[in-house]
Formats: C-alpha cells, structure tokens, sequence
DNA sequence: TCCTTATTGCAAATGTTTCGCAACTGCATT
DNA sequence: AATGCAGTTGCGAAACATTTGCAATAAGGA
C-alpha cells in the first residue's frame, strides 16, 4: 500500500515538466528514498543503492538530492551531527525529536507551537517564513513518573 | 558598562580551576567574543583577533572555541549555513530569529515556547534536555497591518 | 535511428574543522 | 630570578562532507 511505483512515476513526469530526465540513477534513488523510513544522509542513501547498482556514484547521489529538493520531492535536514539528512516530502509538516542516546529520530507536529512560532515572529516583525525546531530528549523510564522518584 | 575586563578576568578564574592557562590568545580572543553583539564564526573571530595579534593562528581559534564550550563560557550554534556561530554565554536562555534577507539574527526568548516544548517531548515519552530552534523570517513593511493589504 | 543536451563517473577542488608535532610559554615551585 | 613540567601554539597536513570540471554516456524527442 505504500505506491513506491506510483510516487517514482509522479516524480518523472514532474522532472519531465521542468525538462529533466529520469536516468536510471535517479529511479533508482528514488526507490530508496521511498523504501526509507528514517533520516539518512547523502552515504546512508548511496549505500543503499549501490547495493542494487554498483555503477552508481556518490557524486550522483548528492546532485539527485540537490534536484529533489528543488523540486520539492524531498526535504533536507541538518540535526546536530552537521550532515545533511533527507526524507520524502510526501507528508506533512512535521518537526523532528532526537533521541539523544540512541540518535533515533521522532517526528511530530503541532499546531499550538506551530502558532506560538508566528506570533513570536510577527512580534519582532516578522513574517515567519520557515522553522527548525528539533527537541533533544532522552527517553522516560516506564516506572517514573512527573516528579521526584 | 559592559565589564568586558571584569569578564575577561572571571574566564581566568574559570580556567585556572580546570587546570587550564590563561594566556594571550585566549584573552584576545575573549576580548573579541566580549565586543561581539553578532553571532560570528571562527573565520569571523579570527579576522578580527588577528589585527589585534597578527601572529594567532586559526587553529587556535578553533581550540579555544572548544575550551570555552567546554567551560561552558560559549554557546555555539549552526545556523542553515552549516558553519558553528558563537556567542558569550552571560546571558539567559534565548532562541533565533534569522532575517532571511539580511542575515541579521534577532534574539529571543519565550516561556510559553519552552514549556510546550517540554510539554511535546514529555507526550512522546521524552525528557527535553535541550533543543534547537530558529525562525526564519522576513521583515513586514511597516504599513501593512494583519491580513490582506 | 539520429541528435541534442542533460546526466553521469571520476578525480580533483572546496570549505570547514581537526590533528600531529616540535617549539614555546604559563605558572607553580625553588 | 631561575627551573621544569605540562598545557598551548603555529604550521602544515589530514579528515570530512559536499561540490565541480570534464570527457564520456545516455535520455528521449525528431
């Protein structure tokens, strides 16, 4: 149910609308990226698909997520680590949670903070045009709970 | 008003109880964090350092950013252009709002932000132990009210 | 099938930050 | 004031992630 084959033919007819190809590299990212249901970075992705196509280059990996992004098939994140991370764009916004121990990424959103982000913005004058908000955390033990032990 | 001496010496102080030397490089360089009211990056504290000392060598600033992270006396940051930012650490907790046109960052800080924020974190079973945020924004003309023109 | 041109792989170049190492310098102690 | 141990420095080189020049390749419309 997840339409991989769909979303890779929405993308070629919407490279084909900006007059670029769909190479057999950038199909091929694209399957991955759709297979993903985490955060990787630019070698995280090119391992990933160097498995199915070893002619593949890494060269190529960053310039295909140059053009996704562009063409708004997928967001790039930096988190703390400074690589870039990226994930399809085919859901809604969301911000990112980040598990300090393990480094696994949650993501959430909420229109409450989504709100207090514009109002704060338009306060110093500003028209909010985007955000980064990760939270860092570290899991709750089950047995604990609000305060003291 | 500003103490920058007083500051300067309180490092000192800082520093002798970890073990660590104060010496003229590291004063130059708290010299120019005092006197910054930006966020500047290596290359920045460099360039202004090194016409106070022309024989400091970059290397250094980067190894004295570390310390003084370390120390806890610096806050770092990484804005969406990917280089580390600094600032002093004498003040109380704030978050970023950057002028996507002009660069400039704005400074601010909101309770009611943190508590959601902790408020999230703490629904998704976390505990907040710090997070990142920064608004990108431009500015509105002063004319123009709420909605439409 | 042919042609134009976007795209690729490779290696080299970037830009930022780190590191090895020998020379140097705080600074606590004589 | 002189001494000695470590912490520090400057320099160049290394480590990273990412970008780019270029000649070869391959989409995909004619």
């Amino acid at each position: 149910m997840t339409g991989i084959a769909q979303r890779v033919a929405g993308f070629e007819g919407q490279l084909k609308d900006a007059g670029l190809r769909m190479t057999q590299q950038r199909r091929l990212i694209l399957r991955v990226l759709a297979e993903a249901d985490d955060h990787p970075d630019a070698k995280g992705i090119f391992t990933r698909a160097f498995a199915l196509d070893p002619t593949l280059s890494l060269s190529t990996v960053y310039r295909t997520m140059k053009v996704l992004e562009t063409q708004g098939a997928i967001e790039r994140h930096a988190f703390e680590d400074g690589v870039s991370r990226y994930e399809h764009a085919d859901q809604e916004h969301h911000d990112h949670l980040i598990d300090i121990e393990s480094g696994e990424v949650i993501e959430f959103s909420s229109d409450a903070i989504e709100e207090l982000q514009r109002r704060i913005a338009a306060e110093l004058g500003y028209e909010l045009v985007r955000h980064r908000l990760e939270l860092y955390g570290r899991k709750k033990r089950p047995g604990v709970r609000g305060k003291k032990g």
